[in-house]
RNA sequence: GGCCCUGUCGUCUAGUCUGGCCUAGGACACCGGAUUUUCAUUCCGGUAACACGGGUUCAAAUCCCGUCGGGGCUACCA
């Protein structure tokens, strides 16, 4: 039988870096057995659920290029005929009832703010028996059914399935053979079998995934910062974000790798058991390693400045991580601006700044400037200083007291600019 | 509290099933050094872990027992 998995996220947030990543080893494990993957909306939560959070959710994976194989969105919110009938049809074989609530349980809701109704559709309880299943990850997990699970409830009415009836009828309709998601799933799996039973269906193979956490090992939550894809997109490539992502509790023999080997090299026994806190700053070094092999077109048009010389390129790739940091590079497509006092270099004062940058004038007058150039300069003049010549050269073509170096921030400007530059800064000192 | 999952450097992880090649390997981060006009890149080097306690064994990170720790779930959400 080949593969069929499914992602199943629900509209009521934007695309969450846990569900991405349980999207992507589904993406990753139905690519690797050549089977299908597909997206499937869960909003049978009406209320909560939004329409701008199920774009958000699509974008965010097309964006980490996780492209699902049915082509139609699947909305459960379109399926309430088929929960329906199997509603009906649990109900007329006396395997699910209608459960009337007590007051109790009712003012308890009340209390919370909610509008409590009188009786929900739910499974008979069931027998003193032990219900298991064998995890592709974890192994055999085993609990006892009247004791550890009691009463599933499956809807609230005829017409408003809840999750775990509604998880169940489409994993069924559908096909799917492997449900691969969250550890914090296990705890439902026990209710959604005894459903399968109830339907008298034969239920998918479970793989429960570890969690992703945040610094203090807890699941990662918005409490600990940026949780949405959105938020990654501006800094991130997503290549770099599926190869990060694929690594999170995933066993790989390298740490960057492209797609193609990512879904050769995927198997659910190279899984981890328990969960992986989200590292920032791995995420970093893997952007930057990506950023530096992308080709010099695809760069510049990337951070929005094809016009920039190929020599812009790894003036930026070398220093750059996030790619919201991009603006610290714009002494390469504009002036800059900076106070005259960073152009001295060290314990130089004005008068030798300015000697320095007059002697780089003239050179640059004559003939375009070299490196050997600028040292003889240093060596005749400055006393074998460096400092005193590139510093304040530096600082008048970028600006700032951190950057490239001037040779190469001239062949981005080219040697008209850079004079214009240069002038602009002696006139500061003046 | 109950039920369930889980435990190798700060972090991601190799090794655990099939005990010895592990004086525990790699990567990120961090620290130091080289290159050097600043920053960065690059290259070298370094700090750093088998949760704890018993047991089995010639030999245990690896097997067994216990303890402790961490997490998840506990809805008329998903």
């Amino acid at each position: 039988m080949t593969v069929k998995v499914r992602i199943a996220p629900s509209p009521t947030g934007n695309l969450h870096v846990g569900t991405a990543r349980t999207a992507l080893f589904n993406w990753l494990y139905a690519r690797h057995h050549g089977g299908e993957f597909i997206l499937r909306i869960e909003d049978t939560d009406l209320e909560r659920s939004k329409p701008e959070f199920e774009r958000d959710i699509i974008d965010g994976l097309t964006w980490l290029g996780l492209h699902w194989d049915n082509g139609v969105l699947y909305r459960q919110s379109e399926h309430v005929a088929t929960y329906r009938s199997h509603l009906q049809r649990l109900l007329d074989e006396g395997k699910a009832f209608w459960r009337e609530f007590t007051t109790d349980e009712k003012a308890a809701l009340a209390a919370d703010g909610r509008t409590p109704r009188d009786s929900i559709i739910c499974l008979k309880e069931p027998d003193d028996t032990s219900i298991m299943f064998d995890d592709v990850i974890r192994g055999r997990i085993e609990v006892n059914a009247r004791r550890d699970v009691g009463i599933v409830s499956l809807a609230k009415d005829l017409d408003t399935p809840l999750y775990n009836f509604a998880v169940v009828i489409d994993d069924l309709e559908m096909g799917i053979t492997d449900v691969i998601r969250g550890e914090d799933h296990i705890s439902n799996t026990p209710k959604q079998l005894l459903i399968y039973r109830a339907l008298g269906a034969t239920p998918p193979r479970f793989a429960h995934l570890p969690l992703i956490l945040g610094p203090d090992r807890s699941k990662l939550s918005k409490r600990h910062g940026a949780v949405s894809m959105t938020e990654y997109r501006k800094d991130y490539l997503p290549e770099a974000m599926m190869d990060f992502l694929a690594h999170l509790g995933h066993t790989y023999p390298e740490e960057i790798m492209t797609p193609e080997a990512l879904i050769a090299g995927f198997e659910l026994a190279n899984v981890h058991k328990s969960g992986a806190v989200f590292d920032a700053r791995k995420l970093d070094w893997m952007n930057a390693q990506y950023l530096k092999r992308m080709s010099p077109s695809a760069f510049k048009s990337l951070v929005g400045h094809p016009e920039l010389d190929d020599a812009a390129v790894p003036i930026m790739t070398e220093r750059l991580e996030r790619l919201s940091s991009v603006d610290t590079f714009s002494y390469l497509w504009e002036e800059p601006r900076y106070e005259a006092d960073l152009l001295r270099w060290k314990g130089d004062d004005r008068a030798r700044t300015l000697k320095a940058l007059s002697e780089v004038a003239l050179l640059a007058d004559r003939a375009a400037l070299t490196q050997d150039d600028l040292d003889m300069l240093a060596a005749d003049h400055f006393d074998g200083t460096k400092g005193s010549v590139y510093w304040p050269l530096r600082v008048a073509l970028s600006g700032l007291d951190k950057s490239a170096g001037p040779m190469d921030i001239l062949a981005v400007i080219g040697p008209e600019r850079a004079r214009e530059r240069i002038l602009t800064a002696i006139s500061k000192l003046q």
